[in-house]
DNA sequence: ATAAACTATCACGCAGCGTCAGAGTCAAGA
DNA sequence: TCTTGACTCTGACGCTGCGTGATAGTTTAT
């Protein structure tokens, strides 16, 4: 017979916790004395630890509750579900870090690029360092390729780099009355897709979110809009016009391989 | 001017989280009429924007109201260590998925092996075929590895591979009086390690789980208390000590490279 | 007998809203 | 002008899995 605060101890769970699951039906104590304190035996110590093997799996207590009260439940077909929640969670977070990677790029890339004045300005030397250092200690040296790649450029070739990159922005800013479908933004953002092959490869996923981010995200909005005050609104309707072209090429291109 | 019904269409968010949003103070209604009704201008609507392009990156309201309301405010850092927790919580899931992993295979691999019957006994033709189908199915064919790898051995094959390792637990029963820490105890489980080669490839981190697995695991616990009552505290334990051997090994193999 | 250690039952808090409930407000048609 | 119907407001509970007190009774050790 163990007392509530025993079995805590030999489980490695709270008090509290025991209450809960005694709470929610989970686990009932073995006994309930006339002073009302929970007695527990081994039988409940054994299913306390099949609890808690199956919540360290990341199941919820409900369906641990199903698997536990019900010997002909199919624990196979379960977990294998349960596998399918845990890769769909994987790849969602892991196309988070693919749009917190561009965010920071073009953060750290085209912050105050409308003024004509170089990145380098705006961080100095031991930033920059201090940029690297942490990319490599805490990206690893998987995700961090297009920082790397970017610190990769000498000095003048960055300069060159970005003055290059806001010359495409005042160049669109020049050509925003003839239209966002107009073939003169066609031509630059095709320069502009070209140019950020020097950060990153430029999937069509990411251009399509890269349009929205130029208006959504704070930074950026502030950025292009000391450009041009229309300039962000601009953006994003002309890159959806550019990506829903290249998008429809691109399934012409299949198809037309599927038919030889 | 827009009320709250529009600017919840224009954003595709409900009228109730702007409700929340002005009651925490991220959105505040740019003005608020005599009866009490929200009005919110562009301005509005472009803030919001923002906030929900953190929020879709798994920002935290409290973050994005940070972020947002402090001009000076190191986006690129915040954003780094964001970066890091969603780093994180990928790396806990994905030894999750493979906790989940061997806990299938071990399932599907040795549920009733005690009963010396073999595991075709306890499943028919069709739900040995349907398993492959949702091994395919479900998993792609990445990680059902081992699972591909079970079923590509002949039916004698496998009714051999059980045979041996029902083989290994009768013998670790008979010698559970010797100690866990006894030199033939230890025999066996090289001869254990072994055997687990046949599902997939057994590393250090997996087995310390399974000994707990067969412990805490509620149909591995029943599987082996049928061989013998004691055998899931007795494995457990005997793995512990096996497992931690096999570290120290590793240890002084990775110091005696290093000291070349 | 008294103090220390345990025990019990409420009940709020968290994160981010969903979802009624009850009541007031506004715009448009008859 | 009156009546709908569409909107709007402010509470307030629910969800998940407990943590963290508060208050009060019980047991154990000295």
């Amino acid at each position: 017979m163990y007392t509530v605060k025993k079995l805590s101890e030999l489980a490695g769970v709270s008090v509290r916790t025991l209450h809960y699951y005694d709470d929610i039906g989970l686990l009932k104590p073995s006994l309930v004395g006339e002073n009302s304190y929970r007695y527990y035996d081994d039988a409940s110590l054994l299913r306390l630890q099949q609890i808690l093997f199956y919540r360290e799996i990341g199941l919820e207590l409900r369906g641990i509750k199903e698997i536990l009260d019900d010997p002909d439940f199919d624990t196979v077909t379960a977990l294998q579900l349960h596998r399918r929640t845990l890769q769909e969670k994987i790849e969602r977070l892991q196309t988070l870090i693919q749009t917190v990677d561009t965010t920071i790029m073009h953060l750290i890339g085209e912050i105050d690029m409308s003024n004509k004045k170089t990145i380098f300005e705006g961080f100095s030397e031991e930033k920059q360092k201090q940029y690297e250092k942490e990319a490599v200690d805490h990206w690893g040296d998987n995700a961090s390729q297009s920082i790397k790649l970017w610190h990769s450029y000498s000095d003048e070739r960055k300069a060159q780099i970005m003055q290059e990159g806001g010359d495409i922005y005042v160049e669109i800013v020049a050509n925003m009355g003839k239209g966002a479908d107009s073939p003169e933004i066609r031509a630059l953002l095709v320069r502009w897709h070209q140019h950020l092959r020097y950060f990153y490869e430029p999937t069509i996923e990411v251009l399509g979110g890269l349009g929205n981010m130029y208006h959504d995200h704070p930074d950026f909005n502030a950025t292009f809009t000391r450009i041009h005050p229309d300039l962000p609104v601009f953006l994003k309707e002309a890159i959806a016009i550019y990506v829903d072209e290249l998008e429809t090429r691109w399934l012409e291109r299949e198809l037309g391989i599927l038919e030889e």
